[in-house]
DNA sequence: TCCTTTTTGTAGTGATTGATACATAAATAT
DNA sequence: ATATTTATGTATCAATCACTACAAAAAGGA
């Protein structure tokens, strides 16, 4: 048991959303020390002693992100009883999701390190394996359908793989664009117009 | 004639594309006064002689890039015979442009400064403008589509526009995920999927 | 009651950020 | 030739960056 010491006066894990929460608005290079500190209530040696450095915090961060926020549309994703409404729901909720006004728009994980400085230390590194996974689970779902017989064996998992989680990502840019649920929308209506022609389906 | 006084050393069009090099790279934050200079192969009072700050340099260096390289994506949008052809094309050509690997993978417009700190400023107004206008685009070539009777009447415009539009800003995170243009093609594939059913092409 | 352990707030560290002061250099104008 | 104008290189500026040294505070163990 740890309990000996001066205990902890915050509470860290309350903590810890308040440091996503300005990551998935600011990015990882655009959240200052100031900036994390003010939001999380805490002095910066009050937030090293909790969790080492900015580059830990940020990936405890995108840890809890994808416990929380991912947590709904990927299980939508496993739990849909057809491929068709898994993909549907995955891109639904993912619609719902990216344009909720009491947070920040789009999703942490395609946003938060996208560019060269911040893509050589293990934060991009980071975000990369956690995109990837998405593309993998994708791929899952469609490939447990062909076994069942739901699709033809011939149906291109990896394109459409690839495309859904794409149309994903660009849906994270429409959302800090200030696209609305029903433009978001419009999108997910054009990516299941894609899937009717995948699939051979009349609709 | 402003031919006055010393003449300036270096090539202020070949130092804005250095410049604009930077920016594509790294983002309009990521990118810092050193990083510019060291690439223009000038001292920063040059830089602020010839661009006046780091902001109008970014301005400057977006202008060049929408000019150079996105010219070639946009004559195709609008010179193609059919819409068909028209976003196809769009959407083909994005896939070259996005996996060169001589250049940074991606869009400068797209990923150039997506997060708030950069985009309370005119940085992100001016490339949401940027985005903006390419939507436009593409919704002023279906219009014609629709007006020349090659698209029927109840075609949903902006849905349409809207789908694509999207694709292609996913198509960047892609790209910066270091995808081949392979993989970008198979997201092409399935967008022009999509236009099959949208269209009610059998094909 | 000490001693140890851990956290806290204050006040800093050196490095880097975007941006400049200033003297010198190099051109035209008179 | 002298004056004017503009650009260049050196050497900074204050502000902010991520990060920490240090002593006081607050807990348990002896």
């Amino acid at each position: 048991m740890p309990e000996r010491g001066r205990p902890r006066s915050f509470d860290r894990t309350a903590a810890l959303r308040r440091a996503m929460e300005v990551f998935w608005a600011k990015g990882y290079e655009g959240a200052s020390l100031s900036d994390l500190t003010t939001a999380m209530g805490i002095n910066s040696p009050s937030l090293y002693a909790a969790f080492s450095s900015k580059e830990a915090l940020f990936l405890e961060a995108t840890d809890l992100y994808t416990r929380v926020e991912g947590a709904d549309i990927w299980t939508t994703l496993e739990q849909a009883p057809t491929a068709r409404l898994a993909i549907e729901g995955f891109l639904t909720r993912t619609a719902k999701a990216y344009s909720q006004t009491d947070r920040p728009q789009g999703c942490l994980i395609a946003l938060g390190a996208l560019h060269q400085d911040s893509s050589q230390g293990p934060i991009c590194h980071d975000l990369r394996r956690r995109r990837a996974e998405n593309h993998m689970a994708l791929k899952r779902r469609l490939e447990r359908a062909v076994a069942e017989g739901e699709l033809p064996a011939d149906f291109d998992i990896q394109t459409a793989a690839t495309f859904f989680s794409t149309v994903q990502h660009g849906m994270s840019i429409q959302a800090r664009d200030g696209a609305t649920h029903a433009a978001l929308m419009a999108t997910v209506a054009g990516a299941m117009a894609a899937w009717a022609t995948m699939a051979g389906d009349p609709a």
